[in-house]
DNA sequence: TCTATCGGTGACAATATATCACCATTGTTT
DNA sequence: AAACAATGGTGATATATTGTCACCGATAGA
């Protein structure tokens, strides 16, 4: 039988509120998390004292609380990520002419953290937040290419969603992409998720050594040729070493393909 | 002694980080919160697990995790500032029978922005949207009592505009205004702006710790005195840190003056 | 070397939790 | 309106998790 600490339970409730459930009932939460009602009170109770969660008083149903921007900000203070990403994504956004984004690996999600919108008039619109699928994004496939295996071999195990009609869903593919991506050093989309939006991607490594997240371009499909897949892959290559060395990681050696150029501070 | 569950007492560490300790290591966050190391390790470790605290690879110190940032971008997406405060400022109402309003700032004025209207047939009415000048009303006074010295200076610098007979047109006379207003937690206005309506109000204070807005009470001049003023005052002090705790902010150590009730960080 | 920290482990008694039946309200259906 | 099925919430007890403390290897300073 798995070991599981209440602390563990309390906050594994707060999976369920994301950007289409943004308020949850007690009997719902309850539901939702395969445990008795009596027990979910509990727990929500404490925090709610907490300010992590808060309820409304008219339908009683319970929200993120105010806490969450409290300590988004102090993690902010104190991991400064935004302030040394932002301006290598909005350097690349600047090199590629093209909207770019920094996501951050989340379980087995990405989380669109930093966005950097093109120059141009056409161009690619991405929201803040927005979850991404690790099997049908150039993000994503950044990340199965550069982490553990056994990440990819879960993210590829049961049959996988179709996002657009040029969604890869057979794991075969995928597979066989993960390759190509670490013979490249970079991954592709070709309108994967969202149809006309062709990307190419990069993983950031973070602290432990580990895929902390990607950078990619996301470039209108009619835009797109084979140069400049390959001049945007490079671009992105090169700045996700560089995000990678500015959070004060490495990129570790089985992956450094790349020419490093004069570091951080040159 | 009090019942006390494990997700509290977890949720309880989480208070020892702000903007001056950003990182702990585990014995220190035992010592801190009084509790033993090892339950300490085992609630931290369920936390890391969720993203709420992540651990450095290098020093093993903790830290705020990622996972504070994703919850504050759906909080912000869920529950926007105005629907935070509009309770606060209807309660307000309710509490004092007199209209309060919510106003934030826009550089060097004053925007109404929420408006709940005494229940009583002799009120104050306020147009929402209304720009109201600094050195003139309440909300403005509190404003310049609790923000940087810079920005009374330039407000008096020049000639201040009268609004009724009543106006401090004086800089000196303002200057002493902010003085009392820092003694007494909140400030007032006695037909400074409007005539025949007195005003009291208190700061909201910002995520970047400086005055965001102002909650005020406006009274007609017949129904006030000196022990409606100091309630009101109490009211909307109280009120206004509510709100600042609501919007995921704190009021800072310097002015923190009055009792904090059993709020979040209770 | 000796000492004093550190992060972390393991075992047992103490206690908070899981589970259940139950209640008062609210909103739907008939 | 009456019956119904939800809802949020309470209280009791068996049981699983936690609090406590002794202990470990590693690291750092004297």
């Amino acid at each position: 039988m798995a070991m599981s600490s209440t602390v563990d339970k309390a906050l594994g409730l707060l999976v369920h509120f994301d950007e289409s459930r943004t308020e949850i009932g007690l009997s719902d939460l309850a539901r939702l998390s395969g445990t008795d009602k009596s027990a979910v009170l509990r727990m929500v109770n404490a925090m709610v004292g907490h300010g992590l969660l808060d309820q409304r008083v008219d339908n009683r149903k319970y929200r993120l609380g105010s806490a969450c921007i409290r300590w988004a900000q102090l993690r902010e203070k104190a991991t400064p990520t935004e302030q040394v990403l932002r301006p290598i994504v909005d350097q690349l956004a600047n090199d590629s002419q093209e909207t770019t984004h920094c996501s951050l690996l989340f379980g087995e999600k990405l989380v669109i953290s930093l966005v950097a919108e093109s120059p141009q008039i056409n161009r690619v619109h991405m929201d803040l937040g927005l979850l991404l699928p690790l099997t049908a994004t150039a993000s994503g496939l950044a990340v199965l290419a550069y982490s553990d295996p056994s990440l990819a071999a879960a993210a590829t195990s049961s049959t996988l969603p179709a996002f657009t009609d040029e969604t890869l869903t057979d794991p075969g593919q995928i597979r066989a992409e993960i390759q190509d991506t670490r013979q490249r050093g970079y991954s592709i989309s070709k309108g994967y998720f969202e149809t006309q939006v062709h990307s190419v991607a990069a993983p950031i490594f973070g602290l432990d050594g580990g895929v902390a997240g990607t950078l990619a371009i996301a470039i209108p499909a009619h835009r797109m040729n084979q140069q400049k897949e390959v001049s945007n892959g490079r671009l992105v290559q090169h700045a996700a070493a560089q995000a990678t060395l500015s959070i004060g990681a490495v990129v570790p050696a089985k992956y450094r393909s790349i020419q490093q150029d004069g570091g951080m501070f040159a």
